[in-house]
DNA sequence: CTTGAACCTCTAGTCACTATAGGGACTAGG
DNA sequence: CCTAGTCCCTATAGTGACTAGAGGTTCAAG
């Protein structure tokens, strides 16, 4: 009924390298070895580190997620601190979505207005040129 | 009609750190020193570097960036290529819109059915916990 | 000439992994 | 029992695009 971090790593999808670098963060609690040293998990690990992968994809990160698991290891305290940390993600998404969709208007307007000529009247150039060009945030991404 | 590396920063809005490092990998040209060794610009330094700050804005890498930089270098090349990266860029900001909604809608649908008890029937743990969860990729952001 | 802000280099830290090197353990077949 | 091949181990360094800090030097104003 156990089995090695490759078995795991198929079973959750997530890579041997990351399982361990959870493990060395302290996600993960270290599992049991056997004598030659190689981690031994068991069925729990999988719904440990299935719900750390949900989370991540979901954008929480590694300090949320912390908060999340000692949460979900405390069933008897308050729903409300989970709910904090899932609406401030949330809004995180929000706040990016919008940032995104400015991007993009900005950049398909760059793209439509380019005759797609020489640089030298290229309007992408141009417009990343242009000194008058509002100041926003830096996309982080 | 030169002046510091402090004031660059100040009429671009890029910082001082920021500066250097992007002289350090080649985006921006070594300015002249002064006899001190500190760093003088000049009024195209300005340009060149607001350029580099709207093409970060726009989320273009410090690849592109080069790639741009060097069209806008030699404008008797065609537009294509500038029209080709800023393509790309737009196509991952859809992207990164449409996973970053599925996200949000997730997230909303976690939060409205949460009762806000405790953490035993919280629906944003439940969610995270769930092992029949679909498969997406991890959101990068 | 003195003060203090701004400048210099160099190194290390951020986040969440990912990759590599150099080895040891386990399993199936002969 | 031996071997081949796959998996596993640790430890370190690298990613992108900066940011922070230490420890020292230069500049401009008064």
């Amino acid at each position: 009924m156990d089995f090695s971090i490759g078995e795991l790593a198929r079973r959750t999808q997530v890579k041997v390298p990351t399982i361990r670098y959870y493990e060395q963060i302290g996600l993960l609690a270290p599992p049991p070895r056997t004598e030659g040293q190689q981690r031994r998990y068991d069925k729990k690990s999988i719904a440990r580190l299935a719900f750390i992968r949900h989370a991540r994809e979901l954008g929480f990160n590694i300090e949320a997620i912390r908060a999340l698991l000692s949460l979900q290891d405390n069933p008897d305290q308050s729903c409300s601190v989970a709910d904090r940390i899932a609406s401030a993600r949330l809004a995180e998404v929000e706040e990016r979505i919008a940032s995104l969709s400015a991007l993009r208007t900005e950049l398909q307007r760059m793209l439509k207005e380019c005759a797609c000529g020489r640089v030298a009247e290229c309007r992408v150039i141009e417009t990343l040129a242009d000194s008058t060009h509002r100041h926003g945030r830096l996309a982080e991404n």
